[in-house]
RNA sequence: CGGGGCGUAGCGCAGCCUGGUAGCGCAUCUGGUUUGGGACCAGAGGGUCGGGUGUUCGAAUCACCCCGCCCCGACCA
């Protein structure tokens, strides 16, 4: 490709309403454009890196014996209706009518267009396992997009459904899928961690996340210094510091004016892991929908919410209104566990605490010698806290818990039956009878893998794509107007394309400074420098991106340029 | 949807408080000079000041409504 007819309309400066690298990066190197909130155009330099990134998900995913398929982005409602989603699903699924009312959805993912597919095609046990996956554009009206292609509306997924007569087949299957998103997010290049995971609204048994580690990223992910046990905070099992205190009778201390945990520790002189934090809940879906719970951690922990919300068994939590503590008998800022009117949950490490402090239901008091087996008897002890620094491992029982953040670009699960039944994904067993299949289902977050690989790969100058999914791997830049750097830039561009290598030749009437920053903004991996200078002393300058620099004649600088890529290749992997 | 911020040329911004007929840098176009790190000179084009309504002799500027964007929260690949 000839720079001066590549569409790559490069900036200058930061487009102000980018706030992360990579949307920042991405957009001023000419790789994406927004087209409308969360939904992006691919220009060619982005189409390229997004199809680099495609070819390797697919390569691993055929190797690991699965097989692509295509399915629509127009879902009918009726299959919807079946799997029982299309009211449970909510406004992130965008609906809409065609002129004859029919109504329809853009699919934000494809287990029922799938298992309406594998329905109607399977008979016989004889044809599982199986596993069918397909690159293609999701649609989710996410509430907030942002981030560029890190929270998009419409994206780019690799989603991929597996089919098994039963349990321990899927078990088999996701241990390969397990494995093959090791290899796919190696050759990618990237730092990522796997994270046992929350199996949230898709439902299901085990479920892992591949979070891509990124101080970007919107997850908090967390793992043992000991052993291999890593998660995300949602689901992290984890045992706190143990804290100490006096056993005393309650009392009522005047708190005036002090809700927050820091206030009223500070005012009573004493640490915030004395106190009882008590935070009150609307369960939201689910069978006690609606129901108001208490939730108690010591004063240095934090309700996860996640994890309560499975306890209690709903969708979801919300705090409550102050009309709502009104009704189960306290006050804003000063709820407290004792003479309350719902259940109490409490995390489990405060069953055997005494000597805390809590508040008293009452404005303005707290009690004080608080013995959680003698004064809340009803209360009833769940995994309710978020993991923290330090904790010790829920795992190992040895190591302690450290925190990273994470980008999610990857979440497999154990499906089970909860999408076959209602789909009626039948076959025949071994024994002539009737079974719903097993199944499990794959994501790769393919654009957000884009943004996640310069999240991590960048400099000053801008992108630094690993060899693999470099848009073009060789830049022949020409410098100077000579006619013997124009034709010998030529030659050297010629031969490379010979050798059948993505390579651009900036022959753009530009100054050495403006190609060399577009080719360091772009990230192209390998530069070869065709200038007078350069042809003179019979010496041509090779550079990589990052840094590295070398000399050849005119006659070897391909030669030597092709084996320079293929060492940068290798250290990638 | 709740809270905060913003909307003026392709990009980055000033002007708004105190109303007077829209400006700067970069980019773009023409001509010329230049070419190993975002060149220089001369000239040129490009704006419904997000939209609407109102106040006013007069609105980018003041008021109200709407739309859009960004950040924090709930969602997730």
């Amino acid at each position: 490709m000839r720079y001066s007819k590549l569409f790559s309309p490069t900036l200058r400066d930061t487009p102000a309403d980018a706030e992360v690298v990579s949307h920042q990066l991405l957009l001023r190197a000419g790789f994406i454009r927004r087209v409308t909130s969360g939904v992006y155009d691919y220009l060619p330099l982005g189409l390229r890196v997004l199809r680099n990134i495609e070819n390797i998900v697919r390569e691993e995913m055929n190797r690991a014996g699965a097989q692509e398929l295509l399915m629509p982005m127009v879902q009918p409602s009726e299959f919807w209706q079946k799997s029982e989603r299309w009211d449970k699903y909510g406004p992130e699924l965008l609906r809409f009518k065609d002129r004859h009312g029919h109504e329809s959805c853009l699919g934000p993912t494809h287990e029922e267009v799938i298992c309406d597919l594998v329905s109607r095609e399977l008979k016989s046990y004889k044809q599982l396992p199986m596993n069918l996956y397909q690159v293609q554009n999701k649609f989710r009206d996410e509430i907030r997009p942002r981030f560029g292609l890190m929270r998009g509306r419409e994206f780019v997924m690799k989603d991929a459904y597996s089919f098994h007569a039963n349990a321990e087949c899927l078990a088999k299957e996701y241990q390969n899928m397990f494995d093959a998103y090791h290899c796919i997010f190696n050759r990618l290049g990237l730092k990522f961690r796997a994270v046992e995971a929350d199996n949230g609204s898709i439902g299901g048994s085990a479920s892992h996340e591949f979070h891509v580690l990124a101080e970007s990223g919107e997850d908090l992910i967390t793992h043992c210094s000991a052993c291999d046990y890593a998660a995300n905070v949602e689901k992290a099992l984890s045992t706190p510091v143990e804290h100490t205190a006096e056993d005393s009778v309650l009392n009522e201390v005047s708190t005036p004016h002090k809700s927050a945990v820091e206030d009223v520790a500070a005012f009573l002189k004493v640490e915030p892991s004395s106190l009882l934090k008590t935070l009150v809940y609307v369960a939201i879906g689910g069978e006690n929908d609606g129901q108001i719970v208490a939730a108690c951690v010591r004063g240095n922990d934090n309700v996860q919410e996640i994890k309560l919300a499975r306890t209690i068994g709903a969708d979801e939590v919300a705090l409550a209104s102050v009309e709502q503590l009104l009704a189960i008998g306290t006050v804003t800022g000063f709820a407290g566990p004792t003479q309350l009117d719902c259940p109490i949950y409490m995390d489990q490490s405060l069953q055997h605490a005494v000597g805390l402090i809590a508040g008293a239901n009452k404005k303005d008091i707290h009690i004080t010698g608080l013995n959680i087996s003698r004064d809340v008897p009803d209360a009833i002890f769940a995994d309710l806290r978020e993991t923290q620094v330090g904790d010790t491992c829920g795992k190992c029982g040895k190591g302690h818990m450290e925190m990273s953040r994470g980008i999610e670009v990857g979440h497999i699960f154990e499906l089970g039956t909860v999408y076959a039944k209602p789909m009626e994904v039948l076959f025949q067993n071994e024994q002539g009878k009737r079974d719903v299949a097993t199944m499990g289902c794959y994501g790769i977050g393919v654009s957000r893998l884009m943004a996640a690989v310069v999240e991590q790969c960048n400099d000053d100058y801008g992108i630094m794509w690993p060899v693999n999914l470099a848009p073009f791997k060789i830049s022949v830049i020409t410098l100077g107007k000579s006619e013997t750097a124009f034709a010998a830039s030529e030659k050297i561009y010629n031969e490379l394309l010979d050798a059948g290598v993505d390579v651009v030749w900036d022959d753009r009437k530009e100054s050495p400074g403006v190609k060399f920053k577009d080719a360091e903004l772009t990230g192209i991996p390998l530069r070869i420098v065709v200038g007078d200078r350069g042809l003179d002393n019979n010496a041509l300058e090779i550079k990589t991106r990052w840094g590295g620099k070398e000399e050849a004649t005119p006659e070897a600088v391909c030669q030597k340029a092709l084996d320079m890529l293929q060492s940068l290749q290798q250290e990638n992997n």
